[in-house]
DNA sequence: GAGTCTCTCTATCACTGATAGAGAGGGAGA
DNA sequence: TCTCCCTCTCTATCAGTGATAGAGAGACTC
């Protein structure tokens, strides 16, 4: 099976999923394909290049389709739409939001900011806002789930944590995460009552055109 | 000069403001600090708790004073102010958002959630639409900033970077970036016309109350 | 058959976070 | 005063990282 730049970074894709984004060292990537790691330096630059394919590669896998909406779709529930798609990217991977803000210049990324504010516009709004409500709400979702991913401190740094200090320190927001995943509610809940607020907030900028 | 955790972090700090988080090492602080680098593992258990030290390190030099709004001020502006100072606070140095995404626990960050959501409760908003607006509120501005800062590909990656194609394929994306930065706009009138997208947001989601 | 191009190899570099364990220095108790 | 112990820094070393130089095998072309 020859090695080329597909089947690496497919297997890198596979590395990433058994051991996370520090797992992926040249060295092991090259052990799964059989080879030394120096190989892959003739078909990649660095590992900067690898990480962006990696990133190209995750979000591919969920907008192997990129459309606009149907004519008769608000496009608010469309851009909604978009980020949770971009959110699921995310999370099928784990680090995948790292990945992402970890990549340079991805060629997918670029194709969805162009798809989303090319459909505002064409919905009559200004350049200008277009731009500024697509990049709010692709930022927005990043560092939400970037947050989503991050680590749970593991149990040695728990050991000198003081629930109870911490609590009479910060009772509305100890208060507030208790309250808030009360009886079925999860993190996908979280995130669509986040990414609402974005979305209100592009509608109420642009006039609520649809 | 004795060596504790303070000045540490301080030297920490000031060697990320000449090299970056990747210049951050542990030999490279012990050199700065006239000590060996084991020394450090006497006063920090390991580096990721070096990285939350200087995370809160960094806050805390923008949210020493930290106070809810004045009576008269309405919840919104006074949210906004607090994001752009935390865009500010992540501004100061080099890497700032990654510094702060790769922290745990940050204490400061904690107190700073605490803090608005303490005042948006106080305005009469429930605690959970508080949390959801505070959290949307600091992953959006984390996200911007982390984007802001990621380093703009070197002249070895554009060289093979076809600046044409590009534009035909994403013409709405170009066409809006140079429109946008137009005659004096900066930066930080992008940060703040996305900023104003989620406040509006939280406005509309909290019913206007002040 | 000779030469060249493509791809993978071995060997090695400078550097990273981290640990084991020796040892210097000072203060406390006998 | 002597001894013990506690605090802190040291040397030596480990396994692992991204990356490069340069040798060499195989195939394809003239």
């Amino acid at each position: 099976m020859a090695l080329d730049r597909q089947r690496i970074v497919a297997e890198a894709v596979a590395l990433l999923d058994a051991e996370g984004l520090d797992g992926v060292t040249t060295r092991r990537l090259a052990a799964r394909l059989g080879v030394r790691s120096p190989t892959l330096y003739w078909h990649l630059p660095n590992k900067a290049a690898l990480v962006t394919a990696i990133a190209d590669a995750i979000l591919d896998q969920e907008f192997g389709d990129l459309s606009p909406p149907e004519p008769d779709q608000h496009w608010p529930d469309w851009l909604s739409g978009l980020a949770e798609r971009l959110r699921r990217a995310l999370l099928a991977h784990p680090d995948g939001a790292r990945v992402i803000s970890a990549a340079q210049l991805s060629a997918t990324m670029a194709a969805i900011s162009e798809l989303a504010m090319s459909t505002l516009v064409a919905r009559g709004l200004p350049l200008r806002e277009a731009r500024v409500i697509v990049l709010t709400v692709e930022r927005f979702t990043v560092g939400h789930v970037l947050e989503e991913q991050s680590p749970r401190p593991d149990a040695e740094a728990l050991k000198d944590f003081d629930l109870t200090a911490f609590t009479e320190r910060h009772p509305t927001a100890v208060a507030a995460i208790t309250e808030y995943f009360r009886p079925g509610r999860t993190v996908d809940d979280l995130f669509r009552d986040c990414l609402e607020v974005v979305i209100a907030g592009a509608a109420v900028k642009a006039g609520t055109a649809s």
